[in-house]
Order: C-alpha cells, then sequence, then structure tokens
DNA sequence: AAAAAAATGAAAAAAAATTTCATTATTGTG
DNA sequence: CACAATAATGAAATTTTTTTTCATTTTTTT
C-alpha cells in the first residue's frame, strides 16, 4: 500500500498540508515537531522527503566478496577503502557467505546501490551473464577473472606473477624449483601457477621437480610439506600461490628444523603485511590493492560517463619483493 | 524536481497508463520494453517500482570502523558476517578513514541503513550525542567502549582480559611481570591494561617492573624490546595488550636471538589466526567475535521490538589460550 | 499590550495516478 | 491463410494525492 501525506498526517497529527510542508521544505535546523512528522514519516517509506536529500552525497558501490579471517581480506579492503579516499565514491563491503541462492542475492544489492565491485571466484560466466540480465544498467565491475569476462574485469597481472618468482629463481642459478598450487577451480590460482610453469618450461636448465596441490589454507601448507619429505626431497626452491600456505609451510618446517632458506627457498604471494614479522621473512609477490582500487574507480567513472557495452580485462602488474626466505647463502 | 510518469512515458515512447501499468504490476519475468521503462524510471529515481520490491528483504545494518591492515580487522569482520548468516540481518561494513566530517558522514550512513553498529574509537560522549540527536530513532548500538555510554554498547569484557593474563603468571609462579600498553585515549586498551595492572597490584608476591607505551602497531612492538634490552631487563613475563605489538617484540627478539619463551614470556591480546603459525607459537587473550556479533544481533531484535531508552553496557567474556610463547619450561 | 511574523488547517486548485473503454496488435487454431 | 481469441495500448474520464490559497490562530518581537 502507497504511503500518501494523508496517512503521514494522521499518525502524527497535524493536518495534510502541514504534513506536505515538512517534507518537501528544506531547512537547515528543524525543530521537534518536523522531526517527529519526519521520523512518522520515513518509518512508513515515504519517498519524498527533504530532510534526507541533505545527507545524499557519494556515489555508493558494493563491494561484494566472501569474507574470511586472514591478513589478505583486510589488505584487500583496506586498499580499496584508501583508493576511495577524496573521491565521490564510497565503498560498502558486503559478504556473502552460506547463501542460499548467492546470485539473486548479489542481484539485490547491485540493485541497491550505484554500482558494484564483484570478488567471488566461484561465480563463472553463467552466473554473471544472470546478475548482468537482472540489475539494468548499473556498472560493475569484477575483480575476480574468469576465462570469457561477462563485466569488466580489473584483476592482477597473476600470470606475470607466477612468472616473475620463476625468473628470480632462474636468475639467481636455483634451478631445480617446485610448485604449492591453489584450488585447481580458482582462475586467478591457475593463472599463477601457468605463469610459474611456463616460464620453467622454457628454460631447459630449470627443472619442476615436485607440485603440490593445496587449496590456499595455512593448512594445506602444513600438509606440502610433509609431502615434500614423504617423498625425500631436500633442496628445492618453491612458489607457493599463496602468502597463507607458505607460512604453513614455514612454520612445520621451522618445527621440524628444517632451514631457510639454507635447505628450501620459499617465495609466497600476496605479500601480506606479516611477510615482514616472520621468521625469516617472507619473499612474496606484491599486489598493490590501493592501485587495483584506483583502477576500479577510474573505471566507474568511466562506465557512468559513456555506456560501453564491451566487457575489457585490465591486468595490473605485480612485482617480486625479495626477503629473507629466497636469500642467497 | 519530481519524478512523474509522464516523464517516464516522454522518456520511454509509451503512454502515462503504460508506464503506470509496468511499474506498478508485479511480474515474474519482465520483457525488454517493460525492463527499458523501469531503467528509465529508476535513472530517473522514481521511487514507486514493483520491480525492485522482489528484492526487499534482510534488515540492512551499517557496520561503522575505520579499517586498516592486519588480521584483526577481518577477524573481526568475519565474525560479525558469521553472526549474520541465516538472520534477518545483512551487514554492510563502511570505513570512513580521512573524513573531514567523520560524524556527519556517520549520520549519513545510519539514515541510509535500517541500523548501525558503530566501532569508532576515536569517538566521544560528545560525537555519539550529536550523532543520536540526528539519526531519528535507527538503532544504533557502539562495539567501542567509552567511559560513559551514549547507546547500548556491547564489547569484551578487556578488564577481564588483562586480569586474566596476571591472574596465569601468578598461578604459575612467574611473579616478575611486565606491561606493553596500547594508545592511552583507547578505552578498551586502558580497560585490558587496568585488568593486568590491578591484579598484580592486589598480589603482594607479584611484581610490576616495567611499562612500556605502546600504540598496538607491530613497530611499537619492536621499540618495546629495545627499550626492555636497554632497560637491561632480562628475565619477565610481558603481557601485550594486543597481538600485533607481541608479534614486532617476537619478530625482534628472534633476531636479536633472546629466547621466548625461555628468557621472556609474553601473552598477547585478540587471538589472531597467525598466533599458531609463529614460532613461537603465542599465548593470547581469545576474542569471540561470532560471540560478539551474535550478541549485537539479539540487541538489534529487542531494539525494534520495544523502545528501550537506556544505553546498557553488554561485556562479552574472553578467555586466555595458553601456548608456547609462556610455557612453563 | 499591541503589532508583526509565523504557523496552521479548511477548502480550492492543480497535479499525478489509475481506471475505463474503444482500438490496435499479437497469438493461437482449424 | 483466415478468423477468433487474447493481450496490449493510449485517449479520455475518474479518482487520488499533492499543493496552493486564504482566513484564522498562535507565537514572537517590540
Amino acid at each position: 500500500m502507497k504511503v500518501t501525506l494523508k496517512k503521514i498526517a494522521e499518525k502524527s497529527n497535524v493536518s495534510i498540508p502541514t504534513v506536505c510542508r515538512i517534507l518537501k521544505r528544506k531547512k537547515n535546523i528543524y525543530n521537534e515537531k518536523e522531526l517527529r512528522v519526519i521520523k512518522i514519516a520515513t518509518s512508513l517509506g515515504y519517498p519524498y522527503i527533504e530532510y534526507y536529500n541533505q545527507f545524499k552525497s557519494a556515489q555508493k558501490i558494493a563491494i561484494i566478496l566472501k569474507l574470511g579471517t586472514g591478513e589478505f581480506y583486510s589488505s584487500l579492503l583496506n586498499g580499496f577503502i584508501e583508493a576511495s579516499t577524496n573521491t565521490n565514491y564510497q565503498f560498502n563491503i558486503i559478504s556473502i557467505v552460506k547463501e542460499k541462492k548467492p546470485v539473486q542475492k548479489v542481484i539485490e544489492i547491485v540493485n541497491q546501490h550505484d554500482g558494484a565491485c564483484i570478488f567471488l571466484t566461484e561465480f563463472k560466466e553463467k552466473e554473471y551473464t544472470q546478475i548482468k540480465k537482472n540489475t539494468l544498467n548499473k556498472p560493475i565491475i569484477s575483480i575476480a577473472p574468469i576465462p570469457n569476462p561477462v563485466f569488466n574485469t580489473i584483476t592482477f597481472d597473476s600470470y606475470r606473477g607466477g612468472f616473475l618468482a620463476a625468473k628470480f629463481y632462474f636468475e639467481n642459478g636455483f634451478n631445480n624449483v617446485g610448485l604449492i598450487c591453489g584450488p585447481n577451480d580458482n582462475t586467478e590460482a591457475n593463472n599463477r601457477k601457468n605463469g610459474f610453469i611456463d616460464f620453467v618450461n622454457s628454460n631447459k636448465s630449470m627443472n619442476l621437480s615436485w607440485i603440490y596441490n593445496g587449496d590456499y589454507s595455512v593448512e594445506s601448507g602444513h600438509a606440502a610439506f610433509n609431502d615434500l619429505i614423504e617423498n625425500k626431497i631436500k633442496r628445492i626452491n618453491l612458489f607457493s600461490c599463496n602468502d597463507a600456505m607458505a607460512i604453513g609451510f614455514i612454520k612445520e618446517a621451522s618445527e621440524k628444523n628444517i632451514k631457510i632458506p639454507k635447505e628450501i627457498k620459499i617465495t609466497g604471494y600476496d605479500n601480506l603485511p606479516i611477510c615482514v614479522n616472520m621468521t625469516p621473512t617472507l619473499s612474496s609477490i606484491k599486489t598493490n590493492y590501493k592501485k587495483l582500487g584506483k583502477q576500479v574507480i577510474f573505471t566507474f567513472d568511466n562506465l557512468s560517463n559513456k555506456s560501453l557495452t564491451e566487457s575489457t580485462l585490465s591486468l595490473i602488474p605485480v612485482e617480486l619483493i625479495s626477503r629473507d626466505s629466497t636469500k642467497k647463502l
């Protein structure tokens, strides 16, 4: 049922014209009666209330992801928030976990914002297409890569990250290498892996002697170490597809008294703040989330100006930060 | 200027009755023309569009905080998100940093949500009062303690946390203790400190021989260690008011070859996931954020049912998780 | 206490939304 | 392909809602 001035007037014990005047007049200071009427109008859901216009400002963009524990999420979100300061955009972070109808939920969220930035690695072309169809013309950017992007996608050049890790080992003469992969249905994790493998395969002097299929968790880092030991592999230079697995690996190695970087070298991926607070400090591929956020904002600006129909894929460069865990001894 | 059906009709090249019918009829499937009209109506800001009603569901609660890097924020937010699954609440996380008018911004955010949960340690009574005045009757909960709460406040029993840390040292005969404090304008950090100090002072056998004023950062953990060494203090049992400072302390100690827990024992606060992945594993005060989130949701339920005017203070219990960093050798 | 200013609500006017109904377009059926 | 049935459309009429006018009451100022 539509909310009318009549209903508000009845509830607030003033006449309709008075309600009308209170709701449509812009003022700096509202007295008690005015606030009471505004309150009633708000609670009933009346849409034309000038009072709230004084608050309307920034473009509200939803960042939709599946939040977890660990530094990764803080770093990601913090980069975005930093990128949004002093811009006309306000990021609202919304996590969807264990949602029965995640696609429906995303559609709902997008429709309640001015745009959205989606980071849901389990979504594929089908889900994105459904979202596109049901969200009218809201600007949407994905920051999780999929093989055939439906939306503009801005993500890190993961392939280059893996490539750089392998290149570093090659240039330092660490030719016997190994790999701890992430979840194999995760496009980004696969890109990291492929960059590493492709570099190794293109250099005859290098030798990929061990691969472990992890799942990005610290625990799979423990398991990776134990698998390595079971296979009696001693001197190897590893690329872990994220920092969490590298942290798990190092923890387990330190307990079993295997020296890093003396016996095993390892490079992580994400360059989490903890990298510099570990012993040894962890070499890692640095992904600058503020840069990513800035690019996202830049793209939003362009999307709202023109209506681009093609979904481009932008890759933000990454860099290798070399620390003690890959030190030449 | 108010948006009318007439304007929408003009823009979309159909008659007013057609626009009326498209916007007010609830349907499961919308054809292309209908979506075009809805799109135009949306972009103009017309308020009565049935299409969007299919998406309206959960209560939207803003979690307003000052996001930073580090595991603490992921753990906090993740606990809240977990607590909200399968409830009628959807948490939108909004970070305000470097905002010129933070109070005004908070008011704006609160007015665009169905309620808010504020975690801004720099806000005091004055700021909260201003927010209360300008946000009509939206339910608001604070999760940052201040001496004289304006809103319902739900927070961890920080005093008890510090108390438990001291009690643990006492019960294990570790009577020479020291303290690394957090920012001294932060009520929660002060509570942690006071709990520790009060227990120590009430036990004649205990001796508080060193206090360092940190600021919750990893770097101040480094500085704390160096201060301890400068003061030539050797065997001491420390309580760090958060994990980050303890992590910094341990990193510095490991570089300077001071053995933990042999020479120095240390307890952190927050029980971040990294605690179990460090060497040595870090003893810490566990704060269960899911529990906190559940209590917040419970309070929202009560706030919307009755209109409580008093602002109660609920303290969620904490517990000490003892690990290698305080092991008896 | 009187004058000026502001606020109020009944009634009128204007504007906007909705329904009616005749016409047109589309779909289904033999 | 013709023809009936159904659905969609917009002009006009009707209803509903909002806004303005204006006389009266209340509040503020002097």
